[in-house]
DNA sequence: CTTCCTTAGATTGCATACAACATCCAGAGG
DNA sequence: CCTCTGGATGTTGTATGCAATCTAAGGAAG
């Protein structure tokens, strides 16, 4: 297990998954001794867990009233792809400039894979997780190393808004080759290809989302 | 007081001062017993604050090993300020196009003529703050509720750098006169040139601290 | 003399007890 | 009938004690 020994940490990762696996749904409230029961552990560590959510911007607390997992309105997803279209872009620029190793390479080739025979098997949740992967590998690929931490709070975006779920099998199928494409295009080390190919996946993404507006009752 | 009810925010707020006003130096240790005993306070909100300044980027907390002040590498600022030139440029270009109130336009215009005075005064430790304050008010009126949180990781620079002492009174009157004309190009409603200016204002800024490498002996 | 192991000290991480604050409901007053 | 006040209850915030872990110094073996 990749829990490292702190309570903290297992408490941290616990409460992430639950989040991105939808278990517990946005607006959920989050009573510190419920959870600290649950998990098994006190009070403190879920605590320390549940700050660090909130700077993720997976939950939200607010002072002596407790923490409730994050929701977002239109406007906030439509600000989170705004940023998104501005830095990973960035980033797939910078890793082709840099020059990523031929082993992340093999990595994010292997992700594209796996997510198309995901695709084929009709497993979206397990498409979501593969896409976050590819999108984390290339960040962490684009030699920045503040790019990740500030990308963590508006790339779970995709998981909790079911992004797949909405997608069309054109739209689909376009977004897996924009996956293969960037890769091609960092190995080719092309940074305007590269962050053009990611510009359009982004945009490709957002509209797919705001044709199809909220899906709750 | 501003500083809330809380002991956390009280510890944070004291930390955070004492860093960004070089109080303590970049590599110090920061025992979590000293500083609750230093400040009046148990070792617990202590800790809070010590997370908090973490994921803002100025503290390095290890497991088991704890906190330390940040310390920046040349290539750490020169990723703060590719990001910095990727996300205030399209700040500003947001705050011209959704139209910032008549009254942020009066305390932009305000923080200029502060920042002259103090300039004039050669009070540089004030122009630093003030410049932050600048740069946190324009961010502020972007209007996009992610951005703020995102950039409070990467506007510190300034002010641990130092960046103002560095300045000879050409680039000091040019840097104040780019405060000026974005104000006017966001009250213009003109987002191109909103972001041009704030983009030459970085990379002015960051040219200055390239050609003047570190200080310490 | 160097290297490795052992052991003592100090510090962080966690659990628990207590204090402060917010929410909710009951009941008096208008 | 509605509004506002007061306490009861549950939750968060803080303090403190104990356990786990890291660091450093000292001694033994090579």
């Amino acid at each position: 297990m990749p829990t490292g020994g702190r309570a903290a940490d297992t408490a941290y990762d616990a409460l992430r998954r639950m989040i991105l696996e939808r278990e517990i749904l946005p607006g959920a409230r989050l009573g510190e001794a419920e959870l600290a029961q649950a998990l098994g552990l006190s009070r403190t560590p879920v605590r320390e867990a549940l700050q660090r959510l909130d700077s993720d911007g997976l939950v939200e607390v607010l002072p002596h009233r407790g923490a409730r997992v994050a929701r977002w309105s239109e406007s906030d997803i439509a600000e989170i792809f705004e940023l998104r279209c501005l830095l990973e872009p960035y980033a797939a620029a910078r890793a082709a400039r840099v020059g990523v190793g031929e082993a992340a390479l093999a990595k994010l080739r292997g992700l594209c894979e796996a997510m198309d025979e995901a695709v084929a098997r009709g497993e979206l949740a397990e498409v979501a997780r593969l896409n976050s992967r590819f999108h984390t590998a290339l960040i962490d690929g684009s030699g920045n190393g503040r790019l990740p931490a500030m990308l963590t709070s508006v790339m779970h975006a995709p998981l909790i808004l079911d992004t797949f779920r909405r997608y069309d099998p054109v739209t689909m199928a376009r977004s897996m080759a924009h996956h293969r494409e960037v890769v091609d295009a960092v190995a080719a080390r092309d940074p305007d290809w590269a962050a053009s190919v990611m510009l359009s996946h982004l945009r490709a993404a957002a509209a797919s989302l705001s044709t199809t507006p909220t899906e709750e009752p």
